[in-house]
DNA sequence: CGCGTTTACGTCGTTCGTAACGATA
DNA sequence: TATCGTTACGAACGACGTAAACGCG
């Protein structure tokens, strides 16, 4: 058994067990490939993939329960090849963000901008998604950090780094009823009024199905989006009442934000989320003391070590924009 | 890299830094091992051992954070490769054990005679230690599964199946004043007292001495045995008051267990525990099946595999002993 | 000089690529 | 007949062991 084996075992998996697509992406032949196969299935003693005539039809159990563990072993080497790469200065990498519309468009802006700035061979790809599937990005692998929101604690079997907190903001078209009230709005206001939100939102579990609940009240999510911009469109052209993140108004003549009474909308922290097992290249570090100016790059890489808490609390969104702009001309 | 010269590596660090016993130990020539720790440098790009004219004088950073992920990586090595020896149907193997010396001498022991029947080829290694000891044993995988106790709940991060529920007693030679009194023992009887039990009870945090400070009182636990039979004939040799687990008791003629008061030493659960990430080979998975008949084994598998919760409650240490001796003549 | 590591060198085994083959839809 | 996996063969590379060299206590 060896490396070489389990990482063309892996591919031909992530191939759709397709032997010849699996060689393509590892820059080998089918035939080598091929024959990896054979050579680790005869260590093995025992077929890891079903096989109807000559073509591969699906793992078998063992396969299955052999793929698990390579995947982790894998994934160490990879770990272990990001300590070497760091150790020896190299200037090229990739940082797979998962991330969510609002905050790729507002909060890692100026962090990429640094990023750029200090490792401009350094690619990025963001992975885009709602935030469970960031949570689940990051598990699988697909992604080396992620940037995601949420109303209550963290999300265990994570290391996570507060970033700031935010709220959510009502926004109507100019002249709409609701906008002329000498009272701040109320959500028995929005109730069984048409919205527009994230399509998070519509999950029976989300934060603004719960607060409607709470008070006996169903929120009507009618038009959903995954970004701000479109949601604030929407409303502008009359579609519904738009519940939309405070990162995103943008309000321009036509649109107000009036007022909404305090804490009934539950205020969302955004974290940056890491894997505990993966190792973080320096670039990716860059990034999150970056996007963290608030901690301490010292506290960050105790937390990212050794798990110890941070200290720092977490600021409001137009704080920790302010601070992050500020910090990124210096 | 290659996992050659990670367990290369490996084994140097676990061999003291000493190249030459690394070889021995790995079946390998000095210079072939010396060659593969220099190739995994060169690949890695930098030095994992500081060197002192031309001995290993220790780890380097680089070093130190290389070996805890090939650590990890290695460890889901030997996972793929019991896989793969349970698949073949190999009979050999080896099993550690880590336990204590009563769960080893009381638990342990038919558990041992169904696997000596039905996998005559396999070693058995028991990993003494205390409780605490058996955890890190499981921990830094040295041992594959742990018999332990406790007063509390299972330790987390291990899968734990609990096997029975017992309690601790108190042991007088006969003819002491404690053992003519016409009611039940109380923990007062025995403050200030010169009390006979294991050694971990000696420990500020142990469930003895916190029963004790629970009713503001003191166990002066003044002589410390690890095993049952010692804590008694100590006990008989008029050394103190003993406090030995229901299992040991054999009080003969000379050596009396008084009642005590209902709950005074809360009661301890016998656990067999699992590292979440090791593969269990088939014959410690027997073990575990013969340990825990209040289980069906399809139930521990699920467990095991899914994580999923046993229904079974646990018994009592009689009736488990009771019935695992009826199972193992079945 | 003993100890332990490193280097030199020759042999063996293994891997990889090209190319042909077999089987299927 | 196109596609995909397997097999055959040859060349190149890498790994391992023997043996010698090196540096320190």
């Amino acid at each position: 058994m060896t490396l070489t084996q389990l990482r063309g075992f892996l591919a031909i998996v992530e191939n759709g067990h397709n032997i010849t697509l699996a060689a393509q992406h590892l820059h080998a032949t089918q035939s080598g490939l091929s024959k990896q196969l054979v050579q680790l299935e005869t260590a093995l003693g025992c077929p890891l993939f079903e096989r109807r005539a000559r073509a591969l039809a699906g793992l078998t159990d063992a396969g299955q329960r052999v793929l698990a563990h390579a995947r982790r072993l894998l994934a160490e080497a990879d770990n272990i090849q990001a300590l070497s790469d760091d150790l020896r200065g190299e200037r090229r990498g990739a940082l797979r963000i998962a991330t969510t519309h609002t905050q790729a468009r507002h909060a890692l802006a100026p962090g990429l901008q640094a990023l750029e700035r200090d490792w401009p061979e350094v690619a990025v790809h963001v992975v885009p998604g709602d935030d469970a599937d960031g949570l689940q990005a990051l598990a699988d692998g697909h992604a080396d950090l992620a940037l995601l929101s949420g109303t209550g604690a963290p999300p265990a079997d994570c290391i996570a780094v507060p970033l700031y907190r935010w709220r959510r903001r009502v926004v109507l078209p100019a002249g709409h009823p609701l906008g002329g009230l000498d009272r701040a709005l109320r959500l028995d206001d929005l109730a069984g009024r048409r919205l527009v939100s994230y399509a998070s939102s519509r999950l029976p579990g989300s934060s603004l199905q719960r607060a409607f609940a709470q008070r006996g009240l169903q929120a009507d999510v009618a038009v959903t989006a995954r970004d701000g911009d479109l949601i604030q469109a929407y409303t502008r052209a009359g579609l519904g009442i738009g519940i939309v993140a405070e990162m995103a108004l943008e309000l321009g003549e036509d649109l107000v934000a009036p007022v909404l009474e305090d804490a009934l909308l539950p205020a969302c922290t955004t974290w940056l989320l890491l894997p505990p097992t993966r190792v973080l290249r320096d670039f990716g570090f860059a990034l999150l003391a970056a996007l963290a100016p608030q901690h301490a790059p010292v506290d960050l890489r105790r937390l990212i070590a050794d798990g110890q808490p941070l200290g720092a609390a977490t600021p409001e969104w137009s704080t920790w924009r302010d601070t992050v702009r500020a910090t990124r001309v210096a």
